[in-house]
Order: C-alpha cells, then sequence, then structure tokens
DNA sequence: CTTCGTAGCAGAACACGTTCTGCTACGCCG
DNA sequence: CGGCGTAGCAGAACGTGTTCTGCTACGAAG
C-alpha cells in the first residue's frame, strides 16, 4: 500500500475516482473505481443505458456487486461519474483548442457544438449519458439526498471560460443564458437520438440557439 | 387561478381511450381503458414516478395485468396516455380563457407559465410526466418502434393558438422557437422538481425564455 | 500475537417491469 | 348445436437494479 504521503491532496490523474471516502484512496482503489467507471463506459458505447448492466461492469471490471454498490450507490451514480469524466474531457478540449470564433456567442456555441460532436461520435454513451442526467431525480429525493445530484456536470463553466476567458467573472444573466443553452442542447441531442432530428439540423439548432440567448 | 391539472370538472367522455385496437371500442372496453389511465394519475400524484407500479395499477383499475398490458404496451406508454389527456386539458382551458398578453410572445409564455402552475398543482403527476416524456427512446429503437414516441404529447400547438389565433399559419422559425420554449419548460420544471430552483424562480425563467426566443 | 474494524468477495434474495401459461366466457359463423 | 377466435383473468416466471448474508484478508491498535 503506498501511502500517500503527508499531502491529502488527491492525485490528478485518477480522474474517475470519487472522493466519497475517507478522502484517502489507496491506488488498488482508485483503479478500482477507474475499472469500474470505464466498464460502463465500455457498456454504454456498445448498447446504450440499459445496455450498462451491474452484473456486467462488476464483471468486466472484476470486482464483486457489492464492492460495485460501495463506491457507486446506484446505477445512475456509476454513469454520472462517467459523465463527469467525459465532460472534463471536453473541457480539457477546450483549453487546449480554444473556439476562434469573433464572438463570446460565437466561442460558447462552438463548446456546445463539439459537445454534441463528441455525442456523434459515441451515440451509445451519449444515449446512457442523457438518460442519466435527464430524468428527475426520484420523486422527493431532492430533500434527503445529497443535492444537485446529477448537476455537477454541466457545460455551462466550460462555454463561459471559451466565450469570455479563463478568468472572466460572467454576469448572472450571461449564466442564465448559457444554462438555457444547455437545456436546448440536451433536447436537441435527444431528438437526434430518438430519429426526431439529423444530427446535422440538431447541430444547426443548438449553434442557432446559442446565437439567439446569448445576445 | 391559471390552474389546469387540477380542474374537478367531471370528464364527460372517455378522453383517455387509446385507440389502438381495431377502431372498435366497447363501452366496457373504454371504461376499462380509463380506469387503467386514472388509476396511473392517482398513483402518480401519490408519490411520482417510482410510485406507478403496474401491479398496483392493474389492483386499482381491476384489471388484470395482461389486459394492462395489451391496450399500454409499457408503462411509459400507459403515463403517456396520461400526459395527453392532461394536455388536452391544458388546451382546453386555453381554449376556454384565453391570455390576454399584449404580444404573441407574452401570449405563447402564458401558455408555459399556466402549464407549469399545473405542474406545482400537481408535482407527483410533473414527475412522472416528465420522466416519461424527458429520457431517450430504448437505445436503436426508433429504427424499429414507432416514430415520436412520446412526442406527439406537446404544447406547441397549443402555445401556437393562444399567440396568434387557432387559424393562423405559422412560419417554420415561430415552431422552432415554440419548441426552443418547450425545451427550456422542460428544462425548468425539472430543476424545479430536483429543487434546484424555486417555483418562483422557475416560473419567472420560463417567461424570460418565451419573452427572449419568440421575438 | 490477538483483536478488531474495514474492504472486498461470492452469491442469494428481493422488487418491479414485463412476458408467458393456461384457463374461462362470449359472440359469431357454419 | 359445435367450433373458433378474441378479450379477459389469475398467477407464475423471467430479467435487471438493488440489498442482504456470510465469509476472508489484512493492517492498526493493544
Amino acid at each position: 500500500m503506498t501511502q500517500v504521503g503527508g499531502t491529502p491532496v488527491p492525485d490528478t490523474d485518477t480522474v474517475l475516482s470519487e472522493e466519497r471516502l475517507s478522502g484517502r484512496t489507496s491506488e488498488v482503489q482508485a483503479a478500482r473505481l477507474e475499472r469500474m467507471a470505464r466498464a460502463a463506459i465500455e457498456l454504454a458505447g456498445r448498447g446504450g443505458y440499459e445496455a450498462v448492466q451491474m452484473r456486467e461492469v462488476a464483471r468486466i471490471a472484476k470486482v464483486a456487486m457489492a464492492t460495485l454498490y460501495r463506491y457507486y450507490p446506484s446505477k445512475n451514480q456509476l454513469l454520472l461519474a462517467a459523465v463527469r469524466y467525459e465532460i472534463r474531457k471536453l473541457g480539457d478540449d477546450v483549453a487546449r483548442r480554444r473556439p476562434r470564433g469573433a464572438t463570446p456567442e460565437v466561442r460558447a456555441g462552438e463548446v456546445f457544438a463539439r459537445a454534441f460532436q463528441a455525442m456523434r461520435n459515441d451515440p451509445g454513451y451519449a444515449h446512457a449519458a442523457l438518460s442519466v442526467r435527464q430524468s428527475p431525480v426520484p420523486f422527493g429525493a431532492h430533500e434527503t439526498s445529497t443535492p444537485r445530484d446529477g448537476h455537477d456536470a454541466t457545460f455551462v463553466g466550460i462555454a463561459a471560460a471559451a466565450a469570455w476567458g479563463p478568468d472572466h467573472e460572467i454576469t448572472a444573466e450571461q449564466y442564465l443564458a448559457l444554462q438555457m443553452v444547455e437545456s436546448l442542447w440536451i433536447g436537441c441531442t435527444i431528438d437526434w437520438l430518438n430519429g426526431r432530428l439529423t444530427a446535422d439540423a440538431a447541430d444547426e439548432r443548438i449553434r442557432f440557439a446559442a446565437r439567439k440567448l446569448l445576445t
């Protein structure tokens, strides 16, 4: 057990870790966490939300059901970890290749368009991510459970940084507008998944929404 | 008094019927259909989506599981019938008491605000309706199953009629904008259900979205 | 060393959506 | 009348998310 030396700082590469336990996770634990979330992502890519079966995740991750549930207390929480991970990847991508649009609105729209492109590249993952992200928490649960369940995974921060720069403090109104664009992004993506919009139409609609709302 | 969902008016005819069979439904069948959908609505009001349990619906409606599934081939289809019913009630309500805003945008916003008010009056129903309305159809199913599954239940037509009059043909752009407002309506309502927005904040946000998008 | 608390494991058990089995009743056509 | 197709019924069975039971291993405390 490589004890984490005096520093309680969580190491940065085990991005899938959940930090829900005593604050210190051994390397073996971190690896287990990552195996579980990766298994979920792989299964999602193969067949969407319903293909992510907990028994199968446990089998692929070489972990017992009880262990899986110790770290991720539900299928949705497991998938949320995966979603957070992917959103972080989007953030990294945006930081590396900043959108080059002329105005903040165009740049923000570019972020959402890229996110949609990522969904196009993995529709199974998209299906799982949106399934878990978009339904209301169990009725009444928001009173008792962890707040913001499922909505700490958001594009708003990334889009804000891309549009106005990483250090710019955005106004409440701008924040609201970004949330609205994100809502529409979700709606368009679901419509695309359900065959009601072509991918190109969805893409265009997303950019349109960003233009219209962020001015 | 923007009450829409809880009108005590005894519903005259079998609005809940689905007409999915031979087109010919007997009196008894229609009554059965209605009992099933009403049971679903009642259970939803009591505890949201997860409280609508098919065994319980069957028990309350005094119907066998097989019969329930003959008419509503899944829990979601059953709840969609209820949603269509409630949306029709909203349409009637709007036709009876036309929004009196000065501009089409304000009138359309009023429709969505009333719909939200109906959700406030029955959060359990709201939870069930949004759960069923907002998640992607099972992965790949749009290729094989009935198209538009879940999206024939929409506010767009009602809002259009209220904003521009029942006979006005709206432009594609206006239609798109209304769809966007509906998307945002859903997002706000979910945020409210999940405790991330107060009802008043959600209401205001919905009106704001209508103003901003429909101009 | 012993004791203990905790992470982990295998697998059974349970809940609820859904499907299947086997039966009855009834209307309709010969 | 006799057969047949369909709606309905009761209840078992099945799949998957979730929980429970009982066990092992191992490091820390005493």
